[in-house]
RNA sequence: UCCCCGGUAGCUCAGCUGGUUAGAGCGGGUGACUGUUAAUCACUAGGUCGUUGGUUCGAAUCCGACCCGGGGAGCCA
């Protein structure tokens, strides 16, 4: 007796009389006063439950098999079978069907076979991947993760496990969270009546990681092609559809590489990654394409298809300007793009995702590199329709003496980033690098419009459950 | 943090220009029927209308405060 996942026992893979159990958790039950029962089962496995018909003559079939209630969970043996009814090739014919786990108040379990709000699921977040919509979310971020480390891989990258706990603050990128073992109502205190952090457990101030991307450039000036990929914290005060506090964040960096290596570097990605996904989530793109956002593949696949748009930030402000749009912030060279002028070059002038490289130096962190006309660094981002930013990066400032003269203009304590200072020192190259907020992909893929769907147990202000 | 919108049964929602016992669908229970497939049909149980003050003879309905949620903006990935 094999004991196939529902993927396997419904791929034509195994031929039909085939002895196999399937394990998983009920999704509806329907009676047939012929003498059975149809018991649709899923395991996650796959979009598609499966159908186990379950006949009267089974020992327990009044006593608990017609007490089957959605969520309960079962392991089910027999004969795998051609279907006689329509809507699936196979379905299991049970000589066993053993209950492992009751639902103890069906009347109040959350999950049943019809449409959920999203906020409500996310009440339920311990529960909510049973339903279709997130068991596809689920299956499709795996993938999405496995085409990143397999693209890099391929590409001749390492990965690299930068720290989550750090010690260098105002590194540009937003509040951070404490990380303390002092006693947060009685700490000890230097002589101005502040928390003396040197009693702390690293004997210092240290927080959660905004970024790995200085650790890595570390890592990127010995292995010339390294990523990162693991979780990152904004301790900011954001409530919208695509802010986190914990989120997952990819961040390759290059060596001997300037902007128009890190664009060629940020398209061909994306493309693969969507390419990936769209060959190994087949049925569950389609399963978004019906219930979430009609044009799902088609917009990916278009995507793949296509040339990147790529212009400079004062090409923007000039299309901008020039569209005639009335916009709620007039688009004027040295700002920084709005959102609805982010939205409007995507989706509106060139309808697909679009490339802005060169900013003006003012808006833009002090790593960044300063570019000849000493206006503006380059850095890059990647627009998408219906998402925004998606991806932020730049060539990095290699010389010491600008990154220097820099972080003085900033204020920032060099004395922090000496050993940042280090890598200009010793052996400095051209290198560049980006990072994709791996659930602002997640959210493009599938269309789900709230990032709070695409990540297992979402973390925002005043939300931190489960 | 700011600006809008909302909170009525386990879920999705109607009721809201104040007026008797607060409704529907789904889900649960019971029964009928059927190779069914978010089955169908009948019956049935289930609600301190977010909390708290106020206006009123009377509040789910009007007003204030608070709590919670959603959308948009800023910050950004």
């Amino acid at each position: 007796m094999t004991v196939p996942s529902i993927r396997t026992a419904l791929s034509g893979s195994i031929s039909p009389g085939t002895p196999v159990t399937v394990e998983g958790w009920v999704r509806t039950r329907r009676d047939s006063k012929a003498g059975f029962s149809f018991i649709t089962v899923s395991d996650g496995s796959c979009h598609h439950p499966i159908q186990v018909v379950a006949p009267a003559e089974l020992q327990n079939y009044r006593e608990q098999i017609q007490k089957l209630t959605s969520g309960c969970s079962v392991r089910c043996s027999g004969e795998l079978v051609e279907s006689r009814g329509r809507g699936q090739a196979y379905e299991i014919q049970a000589r066993a069907v053993e209950v492992l786990g009751w639902v103890s108040d069906p009347d109040t379990y959350p999950i049943q076979p019809k449409q959920h709000s999203y906020e409500f699921l996310r009440d339920v977040a311990h529960l909510r991947p049973r339903t279709n919509t997130f068991g596809a979310i689920t299956r499709v971020r795996h993938a999405a993760a496995q085409a990143i480390h397999r693209y890099f891989d391929e590409h001749g990258y390492c990965w690299i496990n930068t720290p989550i706990i750090t010690a260098s603050d105002a590194e540009g990128a937003g509040h951070m969270f404490r990380v303390s073992t002092l006693d947060a109502v009685n700490p000890p205190l230097t002589d101005n009546g502040n928390a003396d952090f040197s009693k702390d457990f690293f004997g210092r101030e240290t927080f959660l990681t905004v970024s790995g991307q200085l650790n890595v450039e570390g890592y990127c000036l010995a292995m010339s092609k390294v990523y990162t990929f693991g979780p990152t914290f904004r301790a900011e005060n954001s409530n919208t559809t695509r802010h986190l506090a914990e989120f997952w964040m990819v961040e390759p960096e290059i060596a001997f590489a300037d902007l128009t290596d890190l664009a060629d570097l940020a398209e061909d990605f994306l493309k693969y990654i969507f390419r990936f996904v769209l060959e190994n989530c087949a049925e569950d793109m389609v399963f978004f394409e019906k219930h979430i956002e009609q044009d799902a593949r088609t917009r990916l696949q278009a995507l793949i298809d296509s040339d990147f748009v790529r212009i400079d930030y004062a090409e923007a402000i000039d299309i901008l300007a020039a569209s005639g749009k009335k916009f709620e912030f007039k688009p004027e060279w040295g700002l920084d793009l709005q959102t609805e002028h982010e939205r409007f070059l995507t989706e509106q002038h060139f309808g697909a995702p679009v490339i802005v490289g060169n900013y003006p130096v003012e808006i833009k962190a002090f790593y960044m590199r300063l570019n000849d006309d000493q206006k503006t660094v380059a850095a890059l981002d990647v627009l998408a329709p219906g998402i925004g930013e998606i991806i932020g990066g730049s060539q990095r400032e290699e010389r010491l003496d600008v990154l220097q003269k820099r972080m003085t203009e900033m204020g920032l304590d060099q004395h922090t980033y000496n050993w940042y200072l280090d890598l200009r020192r010793y052996g400095t190259v051209p290198h560049a690098g980006f990072g994709l907020g791996f659930e602002r992909l997640i959210s493009y893929i599938t269309g789900m419009s709230n990032i709070r769907d695409v990540i297992p147990y979402p973390r925002v202000p005043g939300r931190a459950d489960f």
